[in-house]
DNA sequence: CTGAAAGCGCTAACAC
DNA sequence: GTGTTAGCGCTTTCAG
């Protein structure tokens, strides 16, 4: 008994070549494996072990530097730690972003995350959610619209993996969404426009998905209840790019009668349009204000510096991550988080 | 026989409460679980199946929406097909467009990502391989460099798991490394400075880590050869963030004898000096020309756009992914890439 | 309070 | 060619 320690696995070696198991642990302090399963996971729904047993096992598995197989316990139906997310685009610097703070927030709540990104092809994320699926996710997150993959949300929604769906633009029924509220962005990035003199805007984002949608509508509907809408001619539909802002606000900039005011869909478009006014010598804000929306770190650092609406990145991370794993076991629920507004040196009064 | 399939899981529902096991593709199919196994496995080095049963059995399993479960396909030892990242910094841009460079690569190579950020944190990353590794992911590849947290080295390089190494910035015992030829980046800026006039030259950025402190190296070397060493004062160690970039720009253009060119360690920081430049009325490049390092998606929208060294970021990506999964049986391989320089509107002939 | 034993879904000998 | 049989490391009854 005092030497039945000898037939131990080694645990002097800095780096033992196989990995020790519950097995190694039980052997070593002289007690079954499944006590020492018990033991390292004291549920609070457990049997009551014995304390002395507690303590020698714990020591045992901290001396041996025991990590659990978090594999065989997924096996086992237990919970895996993982979170998926699912990107719409992770390229787009919004949503690298957006990753990083989810990715922060689940380090918080001790998961991993796995990552997939779904480059707005349908079939390849059909097959992404397959994988992460049976990779036996806790909990999946959606970032960004997805809604062109319908497919995706049908097999989702239907899933027993709770999905939360981030930035997905609106409501969506079976997963719970997380929002920030475009329509008070947008109209937030109005007044603030309005109160500076200006009458004739300008919109530049594809208005296709998500909260680029919804900021377009609101844009419209916010002019229009201000007696001013505004003419199709100066709503340019782009993709969600810079060098497409570029070249929307070229052409904005040089139609008859070009807008004094810009609302982008998104920092990324902003950006291309700084670009295109500081190529072709038009003044920001002297000729044109520029308004963007999100406020990408990068966002601080343009030349001027980018008026735009603060999308709380973090905060609706954190919930969307806190929701996933804490997933209410009834219902959905549709999240909308206030965006604020951050004034900085592309907005000033029209040319008079 | 006709109507054995009668014993078969529900396979008309659009979504299975439970996963199809290899069971039930067995059941169904009217063979062994083992001889599913080996038709859905079809590896070369298998016992030869009669051409009907493996097409009875592939037809079951894509009729019944068959998916393989990982776990249990780990557990076994087999491959999980999962790719392990850590990260210094996530919410770097370059390392955010790095991370999206080698997950289009894995899932080219059908593998998943899990992510981790080191965020410097020395305790936290060694956790974080800990989970990393008893995840059982294939492999694992750094992204920055990790010298300052030598527990978590010592121990990636000496488990089983391949690790390669990604822009750590120099060679590394025991793990494969690719990285991007700072010195020839750094001396193609400088050819291409002192080729438009310059003599007086500026070097922003940490010293401290991989990629960064090689170019500051490189930079000293170059001038240095050129017979004209630049001198502590025209170095300004930093952070790699606009802010600090900011401030030491603005150091910089207030000392006595100020350089008329400055060399930044990666766009982040000259993205930083640009916006100084801008705020303080100092004109890019009538009085000051700026060369980045990265060429991150931005460095071409910035105002004036940055003329910057190319990091061959998609490249070195797939090479890294591809070393990590293919892991050469012997020995560790050190990879340098050659970086490209790319000449936007940040650089001209010094003032006369 | 603790041990024995049965699998989770899969792969890999080993039989026939 | 194909079926049988062990487990991989763990959680969880079920018996003491």
């Amino acid at each position: 008994m005092a030497t039945n320690e000898d037939n131990s696995v080694a645990h002097d070696q800095d780096t033992p070549d196989r990995p020790m198991t519950m097995q190694d642990i039980a052997r070593v302090s002289g007690v079954s494996q499944s006590t020492v399963s018990r033991v390292l996971n004291d549920a609070v729904t457990t049997v009551p072990i014995a304390e002395v047993t507690r303590q020698r096992v714990l020591e045992v598995a901290g001396r041996l530097g025991y990590r659990p197989n978090p594999l065989a316990r997924g096996l086992r139906g237990a919970k895996t730690m993982l979170l998926g997310i699912i990107v719409r685009e992770i390229s787009d610097p919004f949503f690298a972003h957006a990753v990083e703070a989810v990715s922060v927030r689940a380090r918080e709540r001790n998961y991993n995350v796995v990552l997939g990104s779904a480059h707005s092809l349908a079939d390849e994320a059909i097959e992404l959610r397959a994988v992460l699926e049976t990779r036996h996710c806790d909990a999946i997150i959606l970032l960004g619209d997805m809604r062109d993959q319908p497919r995706l949300l049908d097999d989702l929604s239907a899933s027993r993996v709770p999905v939360v769906a981030l930035w997905q633009g609106s409501a969506l029924a079976g997963v719970d969404t997380v929002n920030v509220d475009n329509r008070a962005g947008v109209e937030a990035a109005i007044a603030h426009l309005t109160g500076l003199g200006h009458r004739r805007f300008g919109f530049i984002g594809e208005g296709q998905h998500g909260d680029v949608r919804a900021r377009l509508s609101a844009f419209v509907e916010s002019l229009t209840e201000r007696g001013m809408p505004p003419g199709d001619a100066h709503i340019l539909p782009t993709i969600n790019d810079p060098a497409a802002g570029a070249d929307a606000f070229r052409r904005l900039a040089s139609s008859t009668e070009p807008p004094t005011a810009v609302v982008t869909a998104t920092d990324h478009i902003a950006i291309g349009a700084l670009h295109a006014a500081h190529g072709h010598g038009i003044a920001i804000p002297g000729q044109v204000s520029i308004v963007g929306f999100d406020d990408i770190p990068f966002a601080a650092y343009s030349a001027p510096p980018l008026t735009t609406v603060h999308n709380p990145i973090t905060e609706m991370a954190s919930l969307a991550v806190d929701l996933a794993i804490d997933r209410s076991p009834s219902g959905t629920a549709d999240h909308v988080l206030a965006p604020t507004f951050t004034v900085r040196a592309t907005t000033g009064p029209p040319p008079s």
